[in-house]
DNA sequence: TGCAAGGATGAATACGTATACATAGAATCG
DNA sequence: CGATTCTATGTATACGTATTCATCCTTGCA
């Protein structure tokens, strides 16, 4: 039995010797490989493969202090955050990077995380949270790792800052309203203190005040289903409804949307709903909503970037702060007046008595 | 202006020189601090903090041969990878590991990423996906990387293993059915060549068959929404419904129910539908599914652990496998008889016309 | 043919930490 | 008080790689 108990990894060194040159000469033929004689070269190959040799990462990273892995600090819950999480991966992996994740679950997590995150010499680190504490943004950035805020426009001052242009985006939904005649309109928002629930609600206020509408607030206490589904029941029992309901984040207004439906009001039939954010399940037939899609792709896709190039200011130099203009996408939420279109038998079939299957085998 | 420039990172060594003792003294404060005099200790942590001291952890690693961390490969696209992933996160930082985060869209990819996954000398690797091909598991048993499939029945003879009962759980939902009168009964599977969809259809047929009910199987072509959705189209077109639909996954579930909606076919009024996961939307109102629940947090500790203290095996024992039992939500897609519960207004007021707002003010 | 230039490679070192080993002082005991 | 054990600390080394510097050999040119 010649390969018994656990035997040692091979190194750049066994390969060296295996090849009959020296362990320099195999970390060339691996990094820059112009440089060595090809001949050389595919002695080298030929014995790393048959080895089975794989160049380690961790002695890398420690000689080349750069480890070529970024990490993200993200809430452990949410549609939303899950997506972005997706693409954040998607997007360094698409450039040879890895992506070191840290989930929390409470906010008192973080400290924590951020302790055991310093540990590992990130080439960079995303900040996914709108409620991380500025005065805890300012002492990271004093470590020298470099650091990105994500969806944290409050941020924008003191590190770079990647988000989507929640004021825009709203008062493009607010505008869409109004140009569909809505009065009366209801924000709900997920967390009065995040500064993106804030940004969202004076950029639809600004847009349905100078249109002559009113723009109430109301919070539905957290950026969940849930809580937008407990805040339908405070919808319900308004004495009378506005003419549309703004939503602050899809997963809230799908929430809303399920909870009004126990009092028997529907949109579009009794009032128009927008979300924010334009999560794949908005495209979803059961809900169909009209919403501002964030470039997913495209914010990950900065924020890595900017995090994986640490920015090499002094610390006295205003951070670059990236802001992307969502898109609109209309669904049946907002619908007035067309009829749903092109579905005949569903229009007949559904819902109003058992009679929904006859002329069916 | 004392601080200009990028300064160099804080070694134990500076920390050495400040406290005046030397490095490895400060090594034994940070790593058995017991063995060092308290005056001393003191001294050297006072240092550490003043200079900002943060350890290494990729010099760590590479003295210590252990990273500290577990990489898990996961499909980028699904809302229950998504789902999974969360907890790997929160089970890993929970004991003090990290996760470093593979997601890969295309199988071909999966061969590059392992390749890259290699190179971090990982103290496990999750592998997440139903399709990762049995040849290549056995290759990389060969690294001596400590593997664990997750989600992955027939792996289990290869490397260790971590699955819900997808036999016992499908059976348990087709017993729910049958229960229920159901006699002819469609399977609506994602993949048919994924061995949890076999498995799944398996317990479903076997259970049916021995109470005397038909099961037919049907492939959705993926374990997607709108695979679901589409897969609907031929429901909504067979010459007679089948009692009742069990689907592969609730992500399809939920895309089956908002297709045959558009035939004016709806659960559980015109056939009973259950799914399989457990995902959180399975509990919106909107959806209200009856699926069999994955323990997710328990499965991804388990998969954790595992891949987490590499099995010391030569490579020629059976691998431990764990299978964990799913339970059985019973939700509003099901519920055939009992009238839907407490939502008198949603009865008068849904989608019967436009008097639906009448009587609101 | 002699010399310069360049190409290929080897030797040596540094990255920051953990730990085996050595050592010096203190404490214990006869 | 000398021998011995124990405790606290210093010295030295290894982890696996990238890179600088030096060296040798080949080639081109006068």
């Amino acid at each position: 039995m010649p390969r018994s108990g656990r035997r040692r990894p091979i190194t750049s060194v066994d390969v060296a010797v295996a090849a009959g040159v020296s362990q320099a000469t195999v970390a060339r033929c691996f990094n820059t490989p112009d440089v060595v004689a090809p001949g050389t070269r595919q002695r080298i190959e030929a014995a790393a493969e048959r080895l089975g040799y794989v160049p380690n990462a961790i002695a890398r990273s420690l000689k080349s202090q750069s480890t070529n892995i970024v990490g993200a600090v993200v809430p452990a819950v949410g549609e939303y955050w899950q997506n972005v999480v997706t693409c954040f991966s998607r997007c360094l992996t698409a450039s040879g990077r890895q992506l070191l994740l840290f989930s929390f679950l409470d906010q008192a997590d973080v400290d924590d995380t951020l302790e055991a995150v310093a540990q590992y010499r990130l080439d960079g680190l995303i900040l996914a949270s709108a409620t991380i504490a500025e005065a805890q943004l300012a002492r990271m950035r004093q470590t020298g790792l470099s650091l990105v805020a994500f969806n944290h426009p409050d941020a924008a001052g003191i590190v770079p800052s990647v988000t989507v242009d929640n004021e825009a985006g709203s008062a493009e939904l607010a505008r869409h309203l109004a140009d569909l005649g809505c009065a009366r309109v209801l924000y709900v928002g997920g967390v009065a203190a995040a500064s993106t629930d804030r940004a969202r609600f004076r950029g639809a206020a600004r847009t349905l005040a100078s249109a002559g509408a009113t723009c109430n607030y109301m919070e539905a206490g957290a950026f969940t289903y849930e809580a937008g589904y407990k805040a339908a029941d405070r919808v319900g029992q308004m004495d009378s409804l506005p003419d549309a309901i703004m939503v602050g984040g899809d997963e809230v207004a799908f929430g809303m949307l399920d909870g009004l439906r126990q009092y028997g009001i529907t949109a579009p039939n009794d009032l128009l709903m927008t979300g924010f954010d334009g999560l794949p399940q908005a495209s979803w037939a059961g809900y169909d909503l009209t919403t501002l899609v964030q470039p997913a792709e495209q914010l990950a896709e900065h924020a890595a970037e900017l995090a994986a190039r640490g920015l090499d200011a002094p610390s006295n130099v205003v951070p670059p702060s990236v802001v992307v203009a969502g898109t609109l996408r209309r669904g049946r939420t907002t619908r007035r007046g067309e009829e749903p279109p092109a579905r005949p038998q569903a229009r007949a079939g559904r819902g109003c008595g058992p009679q929904s299957r006859a002329g069916r085998g």
